[in-house]
RNA sequence: GGCCCGAUGGCGGAGUGGUUACGCAGAGGACUGCAAAUCCUUGCACGCCGGUUCGAUUCCGGCUCGGGCCUCCA
């Protein structure tokens, strides 16, 4: 922390950027909100975690100890309006026909395989809500008495209980012209759901006892809970998608200032108490009909990107070339420029990996070369002055789009020493999470699920291609090239890998 | 209806009061039997109207268009 720039972040309490200080010194506890697992996680849904991950990465490079957290719902979030609609877990398995703990199973791997396929470092915990059901009856009981009230439907959380409601959110108390009716017994438009009780002769198959009735905790709930009880508040990072900051954020913090008990400014905290000192938000990816939603239907999962012969990590390097505060574009195309980037990348460090090893016979899997320089002696290292500019950029409310250019810079850069650039691009790949020197290029070549030709097939039809090029029969050779070309197969002569898929990326 | 955000070259996307983002695509060249891959070179921009300024894509105001939130959402 001493020998790297000041990491200054943007904070969504003030809507600025400041620097960044731990509560306490050389640690960073984070909590990010995690999927609801009734569906599949979208492209979209992803953003959120390639930006929590650059946010993790950022920290362990400045050499923070970093505790963090993802939760995993399910249990408590609505299909629908103003809590009065189905659990979405419950709809899940009543459409699936299947137990609810089954649907989350199954949503729940399915989350953790596209996190791995993402190069995303697996939070210190993943915490689960119905794990914690016990102790988010507890903390309703603490708060129940002065901030809650009972109605028929359950017990509420009575905003005007606590001071500045909605601050993040900025907004403003007149509610305007509501596209939702009002639920009936609510005291202010914005109170919501501690508990909801179960109606009556309903069957649900998650539900709990608890002094309010049988039922199921509110959506909210459970991240207090959580943070609370694996980090201890105030925290220092709160991150989740920029739709939490107007309503589940807020509400996380009415609950966490009712919880604690300390109003608006707690005593020795020295900052307005809200559970966390930063409450940091990315933006949506968008595509020409808007942001991508797991409710509009219709989404893209990263499962149909590895489909289409995308790797994933085409979609981080896109997610990474962007400023994670914007919104990003996203369509077949654009994800296939990242595609083509990122094996450009790749390539050319295989190349000089393969040079390096037929002059001087070094090791190319020598993992001692990826080593990236220890944290302590970076200044030292950085000769070539790029890494003071990369740590700049990603210093800088983590501007990863500043960050690539120096990259591909590292990776090209004739001036720059082999041995020195395998560390360069070791260290700044701890951030960027590209894998880009373990992984072998190869990796990169996808099978599109719609392909012909079996990668056997492929061979064999090269090496007769071979022979006949041997034998000057170009017009055979070139047959059986307009051949694979046809059935969706490039054929590279120059090329160490020799072919590659040719990707199809409609839309 | 209320609140908020954005508008950069063909596409994606940084950034800046006066000098290159960068990537993908395109063009030219090298290489190749011809291609592809790769390498080199290269053209292309700051929504509209005013204002501030010696000077604005960058600051201010208005307009137009697009998007988000107000209901579950990353």
């Amino acid at each position: 922390m001493t020998d790297t720039a000041p990491l200054r972040l943007f904070n969504s309490l003030t809507r600025s950027v400041k620097t960044f200080e731990p509560i306490m010194p050389g640690e960073a506890r984070v909590y990010s909100c995690g999927p609801t697992v009734y569906n599949y996680a979208h492209l979209g849904n992803l953003r959120a975690y390639v930006f929590t991950d650059t946010l993790r990465r950022t920290l362990l490079w400045k050499g923070y100890d970093v505790t963090h957290i993802i939760n995993i719902t399910d249990v408590g979030h609505l299909t629908s309006d103003a809590d009065a609609g189905d659990d979405k877990m419950e709809a899940a398995a009543r459409a699936q026909a299947k137990s609810i703990w089954d649907i989350a199973a199954h949503y729940t791997d399915a989350f953790k395989g596209n996190i791995a396929a993402l190069n995303i470092i697996e939070p210190s915990e993943w915490t689960v809500a119905t794990d914690y059901v016990p102790q988010m009856i507890d903390f309703a009981k603490t708060i129940a008495d002065g901030h809650c009230y009972e109605i028929d439907s359950g017990l509420y959380f009575d905003v005007s209980t606590v001071p500045n409601y909605g601050r993040l959110a900025r907004s403003k108390d007149d509610e305007g012209e509501g596209r939702i009716d009002p639920v009936a017994g609510k005291r202010n438009p914005q109170d919501f759901a501690i508990w909801r009780k179960s109606a009556p002769g309903e069957n649900r198959q998650m539900e709990w006892d608890s002094p309010w009735g049988k039922g199921a905790p509110g959506w909210h709930l459970e991240c207090s809970v959580m943070s609370h009880a694996k980090l201890g508040h105030p925290f220092d990072i709160h991150t989740g998608g920029i739709d939490h900051r107007e309503i589940h954020h807020p509400n996380e913090i009415a609950q966490n200032q009712a919880f604690c008990g300390c109003g608006d400014t707690a005593a020795g905290i020295g900052t307005d108490f809200t559970g966390a000192r930063w409450w940091m938000h990315n933006n949506f990816l968008v595509d020409r009909s808007g942001k991508m939603s797991k409710s509009k239907g219709g989404f893209t999962t990263l499962f149909s990107l590895i489909d289409a012969g995308v790797h994933p990590l085409a979609y981080r390097l896109l997610c990474l070339s962007a400023h994670y505060r914007s919104e990003l574009e996203f369509s077949g195309e654009i994800v296939g420029a990242a595609l083509t980037r990122l094996k450009r990348m790749k390539k050319a460090i295989s190349v000089k990996l393969w040079k390096e090893f037929e002059e001087t016979g070094q090791d190319v899997n020598d993992p001692a070369k990826f080593l990236p320089i220890p944290f302590e002696k970076r200044k030292d290292a950085d000769i070539t002055g790029v890494l003071a500019l990369f740590d700049a950029a990603i210093s800088d409310d983590l501007n990863t789009p500043k960050c690539l250019p120096l990259l591909e810079e590292v990776i090209t850069d004739p001036t720059i020493e082999n041995g020195l650039r395998w560390h360069l691009i070791a260290t700044m790949d701890e951030v960027l999470g590209l894998n880009l020197l373990k992984m072998d290029r190869s990796e990169l070549r996808i099978r599109p699920k719609e392909a012909v030709y079996q990668a056997d097939q492929i061979d064999m039809a090269l090496l007769q291609r071979e022979n006949a090029r041997a034998n000057k029969e170009y017009a055979l050779s070139d047959a059986i090239r307009d051949d694979l070309k046809a059935n969706g197969v490039e054929v590279m002569d120059g090329d160490p890998l020799r072919w590659e898929w040719a990707i199809r990326l409609d839309q």
